[in-house]
DNA sequence: ATAAAATGGTTAAGCGCTTTCCAAGGACCT
DNA sequence: AGGTCCTTGGAAAGCGCTTAACCATTTTAT
């Protein structure tokens, strides 16, 4: 049998909240006491069972991390940064992969409830979220991460993507394109990316043209198909701006497969920076997350939540960067005017 | 305050025991009782605290999936169908990454010791296999993951490195390459990998040159420094095989930055058929590994071996596919004889 | 009709910890 | 010498659940 506290505190002829205060490092023990209890700890090789210590304590020491899907790189990337900095704060991570799929949303949400995680990261993507509003009404601690939803006051960490829209958008037009397409999630970070490419066009006194703005959700083969869609119409984009790498590096396919040269031909420029990026031919100009920041913020948002309940809530929006590779270029000439 | 089972007995007019019955679907309740308990348990929105529960089975239907790290895409893409496959199985899993880090990995294990996993996955890329030895002394069940131990009989469930190496070697032979390279991992599967290589070569009386072998950690920079180093060499090698994806990424950058074509002026062949390998150009020709059906294996193993301990080891060989697509060809001509 | 078994539910112990409260003893002061 | 304070450690309650043991009915078998 594994050894319990019990053990340890006979072998070492004292009470089990000694052994406990030894542990924990609470209470006052004398220096002899205390050398004499972690001496049987180490001989009898104990390990606290956190199970238990959780029970009294109503507190795991865990965190939930909800996200559509652990093996989307974006979401792998930003969960290594999150899984380190909870370690580095003691704390150990429950990660769910939900698919865009309520039922799987309202499943592992219970379910970590019953496991009595301490606190909660929904990620972008998240659906139902009236879900996350009963958080709210039980009390416990939520926070939302680079999905800046506004109806209820939330605390956030986000990066600003309008801005990082704007990014995009200004440097295609910087570089002459007149006619610019967006590939873009049915999210809503993705929907506020949109929000500045359509003011943005608008300021340059551009139309936008509803055939220019396809919705769809992030895999290679939905951005192969739209890019597909794009480059069929009569009076097609010079550039395309996809808002996410995954939709970028699809696009990229679409075009090559249809013989046209990037960015020679067309541009593409892309959102998130993850390691797909520099993995294409060519390199994808894209706009940079500052995921490490934005992980650690997280967590220390939703650990002063956990410990401070009633502090007043907090967005914080990162600015995003723009990264320019190979993808994008001035229109062909033929095309400008 | 969040409802206990106390509070649900009490409203139902009925004993915890009771309570814990219908949760649980044991012992025997009749019809009445147990809808007026389910209407209770609606009605307070009760959800069982379930460390108290694990508390008294002991047993806290958990698993620990120690992966080197998340944010790699093989991981990242094999985690997801464990946990889907735990999820199916009422399991929860917590996932960490060790950096191929000693000390992380003693520090994890000793975590997820305290926090009472019911059992441990063990991926490759493990290195201080003496804590995995440990388990064995304690009867932690563990299974190993594409690590395929022989000093010690743990479960394993891996793909047959061994073929997939003489796969992808064999390939290249029969397209006429005489001249082959290895850029491989410094990990046992990788090796595997290799001494299909050296006997392969060997049957074909091809000599084996140790400047053609070489070894590093994956990355895509360190793809890209092997390739470099061996392009740059005398006797340059008309084939690479790269012992995974991400190192043949790197591959492929460096022999365009060299302004080769590959598969023209050299073939490049992968291992794992990640999804990076359909966003390169040229598109990499790979090894499948079957990473659904070993995932949801090592889940089957590892439950068995929690609930029967006694069991015979038993070791899963899944057999990889060759995956051909443009990143290997003929030789050039000038270079055959 | 009576014994045996099945049914439906309760009581109570215990899982391995934390933490509050208390007591004993020593140091220090008046 | 007696009182006060501080330090060190122990006793015991309780966290929310499961489950063995038990009891009282009711059903079934003989």
């Amino acid at each position: 049998m594994k050894p319990t506290i019990y053990d340890v505190a006979k072998e070492a002829k004292v009470s089990i909240a000694t052994v406990s205060k030894v542990i924990n490092k609470t209470g006052s023990i004398s220096d002899p006491t205390r050398k004499k209890v972690n001496k049987v700890i180490q001989r009898l090789n104990y390990k606290p069972n956190v199970v238990a210590s959780a029970l009294t304590k109503k507190q795991t020491d865990s965190l939930a991390l909800i996200i559509p899907d652990i093996s989307n790189p974006f979401f792998s990337e930003i969960s290594r940064f999150i899984e380190d900095k909870a370690h580095e704060m003691g704390l150990t991570l429950f990660i769910c992969s939900t698919d865009y799929n309520e039922e799987k949303e309202k499943r592992y949400i219970e379910l970590l409830q019953s496991k009595q995680a301490d606190g909660f990261i929904i990620a972008s993507g998240f659906q139902n979220i009236h879900l996350v509003e009963e958080f709210h009404q039980n009390n416990i601690p939520v926070t939302l991460l680079a999905q800046d939803n506004l109806t209820e006051s939330f605390n956030v960490v986000s990066v600003d993507d309008y801005r990082g829209g704007f990014l995009a958008i200004n440097h295609l037009i910087s570089l002459g394109h007149q006619n610019i397409a967006v590939i873009a999630e049915k999210v809503h970070s993705s929907t506020l990316r949109l929000h500045a490419y359509r003011d943005l066009l608008g300021m340059h006194g551009m139309p936008v043209s509803e055939e220019n703005v396809i919705r769809t959700t992030a895999s290679i083969q939905n951005g192969e198909k739209a890019m597909l869609g794009l480059l069929q119409k009569e009076d097609r984009p010079t550039a395309v701006f996809a808002a996410n790498d995954i939709l970028a590096v699809g696009a990229l396919k679409a075009a090559r497969s249809l013989g046209l040269e990037v960015p020679k031909d067309i541009s593409v420029i892309g959102f998130d920076n993850m390691i797909l990026s520099t993995t294409t031919v060519p390199e994808l100009t894209t706009v940079a997350q500052p995921i490490k920041d934005m992980a650690d913020k997280i967590v220390d948002v939703l650990i002063r939540q956990i410990k401070m309940p009633h502090l007043a809530t907090e967005r914080t929006l990162f600015v995003p960067e723009l990264i320019v590779r190979e993808s994008t270029a001035q229109p062909p000439k033929h095309l400008k005017n």
